[in-house]
DNA sequence: CTATGTCAACTAACATGTTAGTCTACTAGA
DNA sequence: TCTAGTAGACTAACATGTTAGTTGACATAG
């Protein structure tokens, strides 16, 4: 059982984001345990972070609201705050009910594709190609998350991004754990580039498939990092 | 343009509720939204609502910050809360969002039913024949409710049910204008039954189909009221 | 040495006071 | 009469004070 609080240094400053105050912690407080800058199990203190915010308790008691509505901590009443575990249950429910929605929007954007639409996928997997051969692995990550926010931006529905990424966070967590394993990028590359092209047939079945594939090779690297820290895990 | 505050004598006390006070406020001005007893457009008063549920300023503004967060408000920052206007954009997404979720819910649990599952599905659907017999609309109401629930809790995701349900709260409350129509009960147990069979066929893919038959039902219906009632609606 | 009961310290939850941004109504000018 | 500017009233957002429930350490009994 860890007691440790968490590490305050590895806060970013709220002058960093935008929006109200309670916004601009939450973004903060995300950021560092998504990063895993905030460990699983730590106590999050509101005084410590007041205090290194600069804030009062308003804004970051809603912030921690929303964290704890999704599920990235824990809040005892009465009592405590801490990071939540990771929790294999939880990363698998993330990762069906990510896949549901990421399948019905490459179904109806290779429906409904307009030949802009197309064009900037094509741009997209293009610059995917050369970050790959750069070496840039950073680069690739944030090439890779544009691809699957341009599908479902391409849908029309607004929301759909904000809650595809909202039930999806502790895999995202989970991914930062994943260090750029070799020849991977190339596979995903590969992968993306099966997406697109059957966007480009308008062919929903076989879009669905590709999508369906390509996020069917997170979970089993996460199960086999699952084994490596178990110290990050809880069954519960 | 609508000034009018909201109906506070329409807000059921919170000691018919459960958990924090912030909770329980959340529940009783979520309920009152949803069953339009508060209309669109309606001011929501902070001040009033404190009065009337004998509780002070936080609660309240914790539980209006999660209805926002729903969509259920609209809050103009230092200024005023409204309750949201119903919007055929956000009906349109909102469906298409729960309709990804139950597909998937409803093929995964076709793959992998119990018999024990199957019992309980069975067994729901005779409650529904029951009840239209009776002509107990409001009886059919909850136990199509319940239909709904019950495959997503054979998913065995705990938290499916409150994602799929914060998706379509508006198309929840669109629902609520929707008169019961005569012979609809009838097609709808039908489309159940439908479903239950491929269920009962281990059959995913015949069971997406029925669902997305069944769910295809309710959007023509609502935009047939979005005619009758566009008081209600914000073209934005 | 282990189990159990008590108590003090700490925190989230709640209440209330303060600030600053927005809307509206009124006024003045065209 | 209509527009534009302005001031005042009102509200959400934020700060701070208060309450009550949980936890965990320590002592005491078995």
């Amino acid at each position: 059982m860890t007691n440790t609080d968490i590490d305050i240094t590895n806060l970013r400053e709220i002058g960093a984001f935008e929006g109200s105050l309670a916004q601009r912690v939450y973004l903060a407080l995300q950021e560092a345990i998504l990063s895993l800058q905030f460990l699983p199990g730590a106590v999050v203190r509101k005084g410590l972070i007041c205090e290194k915010l600069g804030v009062s308790r308003s804004p970051v008691s809603e912030a921690i609201a929303r964290l704890s509505n999704e599920g990235l901590v824990d809040v005892v009443p009465q009592s405590a705050t801490r990071v939540a575990y990771f929790s294999m249950d939880d990363i698998r429910e993330g990762t069906f009910l990510r896949e549901a929605l990421e399948l019905a929007s490459v179904a109806k954007v290779a429906r409904d594709r307009t030949d802009d639409q197309m064009a900037q996928l094509n741009r997209n997997v293009r610059l995917q190609a050369l970050l790959v051969e750069d070496g840039d692995f950073a680069g690739f990550y944030q090439a890779d998350e544009e691809f699957h926010a341009m599908l479902m931006h391409f849908t029309g529905y607004p929301r759909l991004k904000t809650v595809a990424r909202m039930v999806s966070l502790q895999v995202t967590r989970a991914r930062m754990l994943l260090l750029p394993t070799p020849g991977r990028s190339n596979e995903t590359l590969e992968e993306h580039q099966a997406v697109v092209d059957a966007v480009r047939d308008q062919d929903p079945d076989a879009a669905r498939e590709a999508m369906r594939y390509h996020l069917g090779q997170l979970m089993p690297r996460i199960e086999a990092l699952a084994e490596k820290r178990p110290d990050l895990f809880q069954s519960r």
